[in-house]
DNA sequence: GATCCATATGCAATTTCTTGAATATGCAAT
DNA sequence: ATTGCATATTCAAGAAATTGCATATGGATC
């Protein structure tokens, strides 16, 4: 185990080890969503949230793709999927139409 | 996923998301070491890696065993010992007599 | 009981993280 | 072009983490 690979490890770690980005990445490994859905679901400010992400998709976590007038982002690192799967339980991936939309969102997604 | 569950997560994240402490637990989830050794290995003064011990074991992540003038460290937190295997790799559960002891160290279980 | 050794604790300075709030951007629709 | 909407950026204040260093503890040994 080089210095390296420990460093790197524990940039991914730190980036977990924050409630409202691992709650954000939980969401998010199940299907993409757009920043007002986390708004909605979290019930926190939107800058504060667009903050967060920012983090993510800096380090690479997330990627964000433009859909009308919302930015829907989706976990891109099986790495932390892996990590998530342990420390939160697996992931079941989602069957078709079993999402739940969300009334407080108006998203194209949840409407 | 309950926020008490995500809270608890993120704070097991956290202790793993710095480096040095990250070290630490690798090399502990191999097998017991007194904090002369880690002193050795790590190349950092006593009272900063019995500082970084001591998150660890309030945390209840390791557990210490007195051995002589020693002390050993050992993980004593499975969850944690599961994400070091998805991060770090797989640890191979040491075969008696291959444990390489450090000229460095000369605390009992190396001289 | 004085001393030595391994380890632990306390404290302070710096840096980094966190969070809130104001405001900016960019794009559609009118 | 002006408005409205979703999201992004910036800035600042407070909190917490990091790290270095001085010193304390506690148990053996002389």
């Amino acid at each position: 185990m080089t210095d390296r690979q420990l460093e790197e490890q524990a940039v991914r770690f730190k980036l977990l080890g924050h409630p409202v980005r691992l709650q954000i990445l939980d969401i998010l490994r199940r299907s993409p969503e757009c920043v007002c859905h986390l708004e909605a679901v979290l019930g926190k400010p939107q800058p504060y949230i667009s903050q967060q992400l920012r983090v993510l998709r800096e380090a690479g976590v997330i990627v964000d793709s433009k859909e009308g007038l919302n930015v829907f982002y989706q976990l891109a690192d099986p790495e932390v999927a892996a990590l998530l799967n342990v420390a939160l339980g697996p992931n079941l991936p989602e069957k078709i139409g079993t999402r739940q939309p969300l009334s407080l969102c108006d998203c194209p997604h949840c409407s």
